[in-house]
DNA sequence: ACAAGTTGTTAGGTTTACCTTACAATCAAA
DNA sequence: TTTGATTGTAAGGTAAACCTAACAACTTGT
């Protein structure tokens, strides 16, 4: 029912992270970080906020409720085991790593995402046989 | 300058697949397959026939160019890959591993999918090593 | 060969996510 | 405290990809 697009995940998921760094986060930084406009933006929060995943007050300050961090972490988690799957498993570079796995994690389903991270644990648990893939490639 | 979007590779792909068994292609054909209206077909169709990626004719037929078969082949043999990475190495069922592999597909540069292609093949070749992640999960 | 069904197209609408421009609200520094 | 810069919003627009409804163009069965 309160499916998110991408595009909205993106969004929820930056304000997670620039919450975490502890500033206030402002949709002009939004709009920076995002490279679209600040009426964008705007729109964007209006809608999250619409949909009880941000308290948005304009100037006054914007945060996160208790369902919008629950879904903001889903998005990270799968970002996180995407980003470090490219990069320490297949050997990508952080930046490709990192583009790849923003436009993935919208896309894969939960099934999908815990089998790759139990994937990547029973990887890192046979590091000779990664390394042997990354001396040839 | 010619990048086609997501929606664009998925009629190529689907084309490209009918055209090799043989039948003549038509766009109902099309719109069922992909779950959309004949209206749609019509137009997405005239938008390849634009970008010369096919020779579309309406009633008379539908063949692909030289230009659209490489993109076509391109595009499937990512799918492949991903299709095949999902059910082979992480194990998932056929049907969510094919789902997943069609929307990844879209979005993942040639880099990628050049090192999973490899990754895969090394896995291939280590074949224990694969029976092991399978057999605990 | 022609009526009935199938297939393709056109016109007009919707939604999403952008945009620019213009204006309103707020902040901060003199 | 007022003014200038920054930030946020509203209005109106675009483009992509979809839709339905109506119509046109084909095909086929008799």
């Amino acid at each position: 029912m309160n499916q998110l697009s991408a595009s909205q995940e993106d969004y929820l998921e930056l304000i997670c992270n620039l919450l975490e760094t502890g500033e206030n986060v402002k949709a002009v930084e939004i709009a920076k970080k995002l490279n679209v406009s600040r009426a964008s933006v705007s729109e964007a929060l209006s809608k999250l906020a619409e949909k009880n995943l941000i308290i948005y007050e304009g100037h006054k300050g914007l945060t996160i409720t208790p369902a919008g961090l629950e879904k903001a972490k889903e998005v990270i988690e799968k970002h996180n085991t995407l980003t470090s799957f490219f990069e320490n498993i297949l050997g990508i570079n952080s930046e490709l790593s990192e583009e790849t796995a923003c436009k993935i994690e919208h896309v894969m389903s939960k099934e999908v995402f815990e089998k790759l991270q139990k994937f990547q644990k029973y990887c890192s648990e046979h590091e000779e046989f990664i390394n042997g893939f990354k001396e040839n490639h």
